[in-house]
DNA sequence: ATGCCCGGAACGTCCGGA
């Protein structure tokens, strides 16, 4: 079972590039973030015909994630719960062949310091409280998203440029090792421990995909029983290199049956 | 150099992204 996640920057802008991705990868679940549309604006003709069920929350211009799966799918959850008056689309929760996996779009956090730096911090301490609760189900659990956190300064082009952002602070990483510490394991790193400049963002400006400055932030966490099936984990570049593409990439793991 | 590039909303440029 093939679950990828990919931040597209936009659903509708970037429709093309997702059916081909969809058609070449071929993932079983694919966790999509950023979307920048109402439920009612998301393609379900066009990926449904692909063959998946799609869960959407939605938001106008900003955030939105879905879940798109071959198998039945079934919604668990549009919010991240510990704070009724967070109305950003930033969670889904779903149960779908035997795996109950989020697509989840943690806030950027810039400027640090500020409000939006302390959104995203405590938009982290929400997902450590969630990402606790949900070990206690014992299930294969896959937490995948758009986490906006380098986990280390190996995950980063420039460690010492990028020091001050949100994504590298050392705040934003302790809350990231939080849920790590829950039980949950990092796909990529552990099967890939010493592998360098494994990006999924190339930022659209100053030639960064040209000259392949980028960082490592779109990460897939799985609990312990997923974490036993993990066989295959892979950023798959290519999408980022075609024509109107994300600046973000795919990321992908696989778990045995 | 919070700009360089994008997308959305909207039709002016500004906001948000990371």
């Amino acid at each position: 079972m093939k679950i990828a996640t990919w931040n597209v920057n936009s659903i509708k802008a970037r429709l093309p590039n997702v059916l081909e991705w969809l058609k070449d990868a071929a993932p079983d679940i694919a966790l999509l973030q950023e979307l920048k549309t109402v439920e009612d604006g998301f393609p379900f003709m066009e990926i449904e015909e692909l063959g998946y069920n799609c869960a959407v929350a939605g938001q106008k211009s900003y955030n939105g994630v879905a879940v798109l799966s071959k198998h039945p799918l079934d919604v668990e959850t549009k919010v991240l719960p510990g704070d009724d008056s967070d109305e950003q689309a930033r969670y889904l929760e779903a149960f779908t062949n035997g795996v109950r996996v989020a697509s989840i779009y943690l806030p950027n956090g810039n400027p640090a310091p500020g409000d939006k730096f302390d959104y995203k911090l405590a938009w982290m301490g929400r997902l450590v409280d969630h990402a606790r609760e949900l070990l206690a189900l014992d299930e294969a659990v896959v937490l995948g998203g758009d986490y906006n956190v380098c986990p280390t300064d190996a995950d980063v082009c420039d460690p010492a440029g990028w020091a001050d952002d949100a994504l590298c602070r050392p705040q934003s990483r302790a809350r990231f090792r939080e849920v790590l510490w829950l039980g949950y394991t990092e796909a990529y790193r552990i099967l890939h421990p010493d592998t360098q400049r494994a990006w999924t963002f190339w930022d659209y400006q100053g030639g960064a995909w040209q000259n392949d400055n980028g960082v490592r932030i779109d990460h897939l966490l799985l609990s312990p029983h997923a974490a036993d099936r993990l066989v295959a984990c892979k950023i798959d570049r290519e999408p980022r290199g075609k024509p109107r593409a994300s600046d973000h990439t795919p990321i992908w793991c696989e778990l045995s049956p």
